[in-house]
DNA sequence: AAACTCAATATTGTTAACAATCCTGATTGA
DNA sequence: TCAATCAGGATTGTTAACAATATTGAGTTT
């Protein structure tokens, strides 16, 4: 399927399983094979453990000794709701720090994140549309605080994972627009009040 | 050091590396060496890379390609603040979990776990209370909802290590034993009363 | 002295073979 | 028939060797 990695290709392959669980290629409680998987990358079995050993870390995937990962369960409603909420709390932060020392070239590579986005959105593919959806909340974290991102990445891979939104393409971009114009602005308290409305 | 561990080594190792982490024992940015490690473990470099990917996910070493990891920079006073606050809604939520579906061998064994941290305190040994400590409030954690358990670790660790309040020992067996009655006797309100003093 | 080159060394990244463990399904005995 | 046993295969866990990359430091040039 893809191959031709040369060095670190833990990387890759984790994002490439991310992406893949994120839209729903495995199912829940499906176990994952480490000897498919190197087949399919092209790699020995050792990359594929590392990247699993990172989704597990993450919550996506859940490991039990020698017996190997599985796709973890969905959330309950209840778990999710506190996920969502922890989600809020660390990104209003970022979003807050961010507004306060962004420079114009951290605007520029957020408008370009955004189309994007908005292209993702017109073709319809659900895979690109999750991806550049995480991307781009995923900048303004990184840039605020590259100690709390990898949390992030975990609060956000769970929530996205128990139910998306993304369906709605047009919604995903209206939301989008709004919170990116007001960050722009630099309008602190707008930006807050429409990513609320976004991280649902 | 240690050594004699058989299979799934990587388990082992990484609770001992956390354990030092969370103790001091190495410095803020001190970088990792695989090789040192492994003999210190007695092990190959394998299991060794593996528990070092794990506490990078957790957000204790910091990663870099074809670097390796190094120890993570203490968090600033406003992103410990965010963790708290994501650690104290997640908590909150489990002991509220806990208390509502406990049964009576849960709270014997809450008790026990008391009982160490007593014992912990007592020795006045810091990694001692701290594990202790972490292993005790793991416990509702774990029992009220096994998937948020590794995010609850990555908050925990973080915070802990940032700076301990761990050296005021005759303080947190008070506050543990009055979250703990509290929880016994399945008053929500106290508890979480009591976990917010705690959790700070 | 400062900056550059480059070879020697140290360290991480990957691989394939082997060991330990788990799972499956046929066989056996009651 | 049903449960227990156990061999064989499938899968994960570990290891040591090798490949790729980064670092160091002596030598060279300006």
């Amino acid at each position: 399927m893809q191959y031709g990695l040369k060095n670190n290709d833990r990387e890759s392959i984790c994002e490439a399983l991310r992406k893949d669980l994120l839209t729903g290629k495995f199912a829940f409680e499906q176990p994952i094979r480490e000897q498919k998987l190197a087949e399919r990358f092209g790699t020995s079995r050792g990359p594929v453990r590392d990247a699993l050993l990172r989704l597990t870390q993450e919550g996506v995937l859940v490991y039990e000794p020698n017996k190997g990962v599985r796709v973890s369960s969905p959330l309950s409603d209840a778990e999710r709701d506190v996920v969502v909420a922890m989600r809020l709390r660390l990104e209003k932060f970022c979003i807050e720090e961010f507004i306060r020392d962004a420079k114009e070239h951290h605007f520029l590579q957020l408008s370009f994140l955004l189309e994007r986005l908005h292209l993702a959105c017109e073709r319809a593919s659900l895979p690109e549309v999750a991806e550049c959806d995480l991307a781009l909340h995923r900048y303004w974290v990184a840039q605020a605080s590259p100690h709390l991102e990898s949390l992030w990445l975990g609060l956000s891979v769970r929530m996205i994972m128990k139910y998306s939104r993304l369906s709605n393409y047009q919604q995903v971009i209206e939301e989008h627009n709004k919170i990116i114009h007001a960050v722009i602005e630099r309008d602190l308290e707008k930006a807050l009040f429409y990513l609320e409305e976004n991280v649902i």
